[in-house]
DNA sequence: GCGAGTCTTCGGTGCGTACCGAAGGGACTC
DNA sequence: GAGTCCCTTCGGTACGCACCGAAGACTCGC
């Protein structure tokens, strides 16, 4: 009798079917965690929610244009699956990447997709998308083609080595203390490594991301050297930013298109 | 009259759905992928095939322990999907991932899963576990204990750079040729990065990975330093990879818990 | 207080899909 | 050529779940 083994009951049930080797176990961790994103409306929040700030509950239904009550059962499923945090207050229900590396995780599953294959139709989805593809956030850093031509500039001058993999050297650690007045212990922190490469979406090619992208973000709006567009994720180089990066890193940002 | 956007006609087609800024059309594209993972048939068979060989599509249903047809479907649409390569010979489909990027898109997933919950049952569980935790391989490179111990013992002689991100120093391209015989230029191969830090299941900590991890793999390999157990992914590091790896890297294999 | 605004809960509908067995098509062996 | 093996295709079932509207919980402003 040669019975196969799927087909006996006990094997049926969920606790069984893995093989018992000890690794399978993750395969229902697994694809819990793909089922997360395996919804159009769902990806479309977490897509939204890259760039970095908090959106309350209706602003996420109206962007995906879904019901409020279908919205909310997708954002609590989120929630609860760990890569949303929530925060209540008032009658807003406010919601956010759970951290850093759920934008990491975001991130290097769009850099497997294939590059977009419709255009964008209309005035303004054309000029919306331009002003993304000069230069946007992405979580808590700089991309597009103003964040790619930075982290261009930082490997030109040898404070980013993209040689041997994607790290800061110690000319670029320094280079953070005097043009950003980054101390060095800013840069560590927890487990989150200090340089990551990310791979921009518009560009295809990699830019800085890691605590020295996100400082790097920082500094840059703080002192008014970039400006967000609109409430958007789009930012623009201002006058001041591009005479700093001209003389901090060589970068001509006109040539460079960024302005 | 404030007919919500959800309940027109227009609005409920699929071309019309997401907003227009371009950005959100990916959403589309990211739920597509994820739901490929996002079964546990299916997740199950793309960490099986992390190990970087060849199944036959018979092997991959006795592993998930489905029926042959119920395979065949998922694995049909997995290679459709892009995420695994077939090669058809005689009367076997045999599978492998369709190549690092995926094997990376899998790494990157699992590296944000819970640690394994349940501990493994029986003696056969338990010493397969404890192989595989002592050494394996991920996709093309060393994983487990012994792959962890190595990149420490790279990183503490300054082969390997950590502190500024993850990177293959000049002094660690030096060793690959000297020590290993491994030309620079093998460690540029497209675009894939030459050092990459991939985090380790079940020591939660980096190895690593790129064409550097590759290529450490392979040498170890070839000359019998590191031996696989049986059929599947766990190794073993053998006497005369012990000693090598003492000379090359001051590694105790004893005391790192190797053997 | 009362109404407006935001979000959640619940019931109901419809579609997608994971699964199996049975049957069929190639490929290998003897 | 017959039998065996591996895989695929097809039909059918059952379950999960994405979606909506309506009704309720809660907060805010007047």
């Amino acid at each position: 009798m040669t019975t196969p083994a799927y087909s006996t009951a006990t094997n049926r049930t969920a606790t069984h079917r893995a093989p018992a080797d000890g690794t399978p176990a993750y395969s229902t961790e697994l694809a819990r965690l793909a089922a997360l994103l395996a919804d159009r409306t769902r990806a479309a929040f977490c897509l939204a929610l890259l760039d970095g700030r908090a959106w309350t509950a209706g602003e996420l239904a109206a962007y995906a244009q879904v019901a409020p009550s279908t919205a909310s059962e997708h954002l609590t499923r989120l929630t609860e699956g760990g890569l949303l945090a929530e925060r209540r207050q008032g009658r807003h229900r406010y919601l956010q990447l759970a951290g850093p590396h759920v934008a990491e995780l975001l991130e290097s599953l769009t850099a497997h997709l294939d590059p977009p294959q419709g255009a964008p139709r209309g005035l303004r989805a054309v000029s919306a998308s331009a002003a993304l593809a000069r230069g946007r956030t992405c979580y808590d850093h700089l991309a597009g083609r103003l964040g790619v031509a930075i982290t261009d500039a930082m490997t030109a001058r040898g404070l980013v080595d993209q040689d041997g993999g994607f790290a800061l050297t110690d000319a670029g650690r320094d280079w953070f203390t005097d043009a950003l007045g980054v101390e060095p212990a800013d840069l560590r922190t927890g487990r989150r490594p200090p340089a990551r490469a990310c791979l921009d979406w518009t560009e295809r090619r990699n830019h800085l991301a890691g605590t020295a992208g996100a400082r790097l973000c920082d500094r840059l709006l703080d002192r008014r050297w970039v400006r967000r567009i609109g409430s958007g994720r789009a930012v623009r180089l201002t006058d001041a930013g591009a005479a700093a990066l001209q003389e901090l890193l060589g970068l001509d940002g006109t040539a460079a298109g960024l302005r």
